[in-house]
DNA sequence: CGGCTCTGTAACCTGATCGTTACCAAAGAG
DNA sequence: CTCTTTGGTAACGATCAGGTTACAGAGCCG
């Protein structure tokens, strides 16, 4: 199995070399000169890992990751950067990078801290779980994690989510809920939802900021 | 069959110049510059071995290590250290290490040490023993050890807790457990799994300071 | 046989959870 | 703007799941 390779980097003659010195290792390489169409490719095409220049016209490589991580992409990061500062450096790891060099560098090293970070992140991704933005569902210990937070949910709660999750961009009527979450056999009020919702909501959002639930008056709930 | 090393080393050349020589030898190698994802690293994968610089910004080298043994990861660890002194070196060997070394040294030296090491851990390791935090399972003579500590369980209990550190992370429900610990042949209820799993608490943790078995309200229990 | 341990079951208790209700706020319709 | 509909919110109380203890049968050993 390929690994696929998306380098992000805007200067060609380095963007060059490491393209033809992962695909001489047998990795599948996208190269891009900015960070323009990287969000849709990711969005569409199973991505492995992202090389990204940290000194981007316009855009800081760092933040634009934050803002990938901020919508629930979790593809790992190594970062360039031909700063090396500790506190950027630091600032990068924040953000959700799983690794970073600086140039310049030697092929061989770039190599190693490819093959470390995939063989690092391979198993942990997928799996057993589900994610929405920043909302990560891990069905095999009904773990919840918010932005790197970990969250408490009661049974009730984690089975509501998992199902909106599960049918994101779907509105879901409350019969449907509580068909699915509650189960067909007791009889229960519209109101229930109504209230399972909002205590959900007050879990996962305490101060409303993120809007994650979108309540679609007189239908029901979404994800969207 | 190779080894994995894996190197925390916050000087980048010197991390460099680690790597070069280890996978010169035919070891697999991750470096790392900083013990940030040491932790997840070591519980995915099988690390044979850990170099660790005890100078690292922010953390002691050793502290660290002495958290991981406090987990129950077991990884030898080879110190670098730029410090000789005598107090310190004991320090870092009371805490768990298998070898250290002062930098500078040489690459000879370093190849040898790690060869030595891993021939010495190698056999003791693995074969019949299951770990989870401080708690150490010796399947072949079924004796568990609690922080070095023996703890004597029946054999309901050796079972229980046996199953549930092969599933460490993973929620079980109170079916799987009655099926894979009492066996599927007879009819038990639901709450003799509370009860034995009770009784299990009160012999590995009788002060309930550690909470190592976690109740998952309305699905099961796990360790996690 | 008598005492021992182990373990399944029952009884009781506690606290968390969740359905319901009542009331208030927001959104639409006219 | 007013009225109506719908959803949000807070409070209450019933229910239920799990912890704890006690007890009794089973198996084991001397």
């Amino acid at each position: 199995m390929e690994a696929l390779v998306v380098i992000v980097e805007d200067e060609e003659d380095i963007l060059e070399l490491i393209e033809y010195n992962l695909s001489k290792e047998g990795f599948d390489t996208i190269g891009l000169l900015s960070t323009r169409n990287v969000e849709k490719l990711l969005e569409e095409e199973r991505v492995d890992l992202l090389i990204m220049d940290r000194n981007l016209p316009g855009t800081e490589g760092s933040e634009f990751v934050a803002s990938l991580r901020e919508k629930g992409i979790q593809t790992p990061v190594i970062y360039l950067s031909a700063k090396n500062k500790d506190s950027e450096i630091e600032e990068g790891f924040l953000r959700g990078g799983d690794d970073y060099m600086t140039k310049p560098f030697k092929p061989k090293e770039l190599i190693l801290r490819v093959k470390a970070v995939l063989k690092r992140t391979k198993k942990s991704s997928k799996e057993g779980k589900l994610a929405y933005r920043d909302i990560l569902l891990n069905l095999a210990s009904r773990q919840v994690q918010i932005g790197g937070e970990h969250v408490e949910l009661t049974k009730l709660e984690f089975d509501l989510l998992h199902t909106l999750i599960s049918n994101q961009n779907i509105i879901l009527d409350r019969d449907f809920l509580l068909e699915h979450v509650w189960g067909s056999d007791e009889i229960y009020q519209d109101r229930t939802v109504n209230v399972a919702i909002n205590r959900l909501k007050e879990k996962i959002d305490p101060d409303k900021s993120k809007e994650y639930i979108k309540t679609v008056r007189g239908v029901g709930y979404t994800l969207a």
